[in-house]
DNA sequence: CGACATTAGTTTATATTTAAAGTATCTACT
DNA sequence: AGTAGATACTTTAAATATAAACTAATGTCG
């Protein structure tokens, strides 16, 4: 068995099994990501990352501050700070300074924004139900455990290249 | 760091299944696509999308014209006007009118093209054979099937059912 | 205390991305 | 032919994203 898989792997035109998992996993990423994001602006004409940060401060009621919000979503805080900026002028989160280090800014949710969360957070799972339902709860499960193993695999990766 | 599954997962058990993958999906991807997009600029100082443009390319030798290339890509056409021209001007790609219809640009690897992107091809997959290496060929294999079947779930209605 | 590195966010410049409107071309049908 | 509609791509405007430089506040250590 091994002997098998080391030859096949030392196969210059061997099955690039890494490959074709990371496309497939990239194909799926995006037709549900396009998906989601149409709906969400049809029916209640918002975005994708500005639904995001609502998700993360529902999940924490005491407050984020950036720094945290910008590594739970994996996006770089530059970004953030136009995106927190533009929801706290709708009125949908509150920024506020951190006593204890000026330099910080705590975002957390304003009652307008638990409401409107709340609406679009329960279409979000029933989109979500609709394009999973190809599959049964074993095979979910499955992927889960998978993917469980694959972000052990790839965090330590991420420290190396630096 | 605390995770974002790590929170979900203590909501009432059994629930939300559907919704626990998608976030482990986007999180895996968002992980392995920084940090591919991060070797490339440091080592090739390239972006991961130009990558991708002449990775569709390479895999169709006599060309591909721009819908097709932005079908393949899941990215709207308008994206790719942008990233073509600026691969063309670099002398990566070659744009050409077809004569059967002259709205329709064809674009193919140029040999500049070619040649540098054998090189990050290369690079790219031993990248990604270090990111999936916590993964048994068993995992990729069974990973592969479900996230077939997932696609087969949520693709979209399209025209030219295959 | 004081110099210096670190940290948290913001700003800047640039690239990517989408949706929607626009342009040119082609096709089909009368 | 003529014309309506479809198609292929581009353009536009706005949002999102990154990396890198910057500002302000904090921490460290002599």
């Amino acid at each position: 068995m091994q002997d098998i898989e080391a030859i096949v792997s030392q196969e210059p035109e061997g099955k690039r099994l890494e490959l074709r998992l990371w496309l497939r996993l990239l194909s799926c990423n995006n037709i549900i990501s396009a998906h989601i994001r149409k709906r969400l602006r049809e029916e209640f004409k918002f975005t994708l990352p500005r639904f995001d940060v609502l998700a993360q401060l529902q999940r924490s009621p005491e407050g984020l501050r950036l720094g945290e919000l910008s590594e739970r979503m994996m996006v770089t805080g530059g970004n953030l700070t136009g995106i927190v900026e533009a929801l706290a002028a709708d009125g949908y989160i509150r920024r506020e300074q951190l006593p204890s280090d000026r330099r910080s800014v705590m975002v957390r949710l304003s009652k307008s924004g638990e409401k409107t969360f709340a609406r679009m957070a329960q279409a979000h799972e029933k989109w979500l139900k609709e394009l999973f339902s190809g599959m049964t709860s074993e095979e979910i499960s499955s992927m889960m455990r998978e993917l469980d193993t694959l972000k052990k695999s790839i965090r330590p990766a991420r420290k190396n290249a630096s």
